[in-house]
DNA sequence: AAATTTCGCAACCGCACTTTT
DNA sequence: GAAAAGTGCGGTTGCGAAATT
């Protein structure tokens, strides 16, 4: 058995409510409040309208404080930042912003801001794949040909995207700090099994730089094995410490207390929040790149 | 100027959850 | 404890307005 229906559908009104109808909803819920019964409520105003209906057109439209349209600046960036961290959740994210409904935000998200986001990451991602070419170029130069993993140049790279930088495993991590703060601290992984990376994940954003236990014990197999693919297994040359050790040791002491947090598995800025961490968690799952995550600012 | 497409938004729907009986 | 009633939420729809062809 299904369950019963709200309200009698055939004899209720649908559409658009007329200006007669509002100021009934209002000057009663005004006067005597909702009596906590939304159902009952249009019987006894004599609405012809599902109680739900009534609800929402009060709640989204007739109570006081309430603002329409015209969003600053400071509420898109609101609305983004909180729609990174805790995605479709308006309620939630209509409760930061004082005067807004939960529909107004959805469908300004949905028609505008989505795309102003998309546009503003777009324009960002060029400049970033700029910034960091150059800045690989002189790094290249101040450290004594690094290389490109060959793996970086066999992964299908769309050319809007950098491909992965590994450094020479001889950078110290002090070299590889200093690179990092030029960078701004920006899409930087650390995983243990960077083939299974996939390079354009779901953040969209590729990381600029792969730093991970086996891209020295890679290297070491690419010296061994030689660098056109003989090996047949990728991983086979990995290993841990010996001569490829002390780099990687520099390499994570260089990371740790950059961001609060340094290893092989993953190193990511600062959330938004403490709040916001304290209050949705956050991801430590190994091979997932963490959005970037400081405030969106849509200027 | 008319026809067509796209956009913006109010309102509806269905479902999950909570409260009441 | 179960069923019914009520509430709240997110996704979707439909329609008028604006933009484009």
């Amino acid at each position: 058995m299904g369950r019963a229906p709200c309200c009698d559908k055939a004899n209720v009104k649908k559409g658009p409510w007329s200006p007669e109808e509002d100021a009934r909803l209002k000057a009663y819920i005004e006067q005597f409040g909702t009596g906590g019964n939304w159902i009952a409520l249009p019987r006894k105003i004599g609405l012809k309208r599902c109680g739900k209906s009534c609800r929402l057109r009060w709640l989204n439209y007739l109570r006081p404080n309430i603002k329409h349209g015209g969003f600053s600046e400071e509420e898109d960036n609101i609305i983004c930042s909180l729609y990174i961290t805790i995605g479709s959740r308006w309620s939630i994210i209509a409760a930061q912003l004082p005067g807004r409904t939960d529909n107004d935000i959805k469908n300004y998200w949905n028609t505008r801001l989505k795309k102003k986001l998309l546009g503003k990451q777009q324009r960002e991602q060029q400049a970033v794949v700029r910034r960091i070419h150059s800045l690989k170029q002189d790094f290249d130069k101040n450290m004594n040909n690094a290389i490109i993993h060959p793996a970086a140049v066999s992964m299908n790279l769309n050319h809007d995207y950098e491909a992965p930088y590994y450094p020479n495993p001889n950078t110290s991590g002090q070299d590889v700090r200093e690179l990092i703060i030029k960078m701004g601290g920006r899409r930087l992984v650390c995983c243990d099994h960077p083939f299974e990376l996939n390079p354009v994940d779901e953040t969209h954003q590729l990381p600029s730089l792969v730093f991970e236990s086996s891209n020295f014990g890679q290297f070491s197999g690419d010296v061994q094995y030689g660098m056109n693919n003989e090996v047949e297994d990728p991983t086979a040359g990995m290993f841990h410490g010996t001569e490829f050790g002390d780099s990687l040791h520099n390499l994570e002491n260089g990371l740790e207390g950059l961001y609060g947090m340094g290893s092989s598995s993953l190193v990511y800025p600062p959330l938004v929040s403490s709040d916001f961490e304290e209050s949705f968690g956050h991801n430590h799952n190994h091979n997932h790149v963490f959005p970037q995550s400081t405030p969106y600012c849509l200027q």
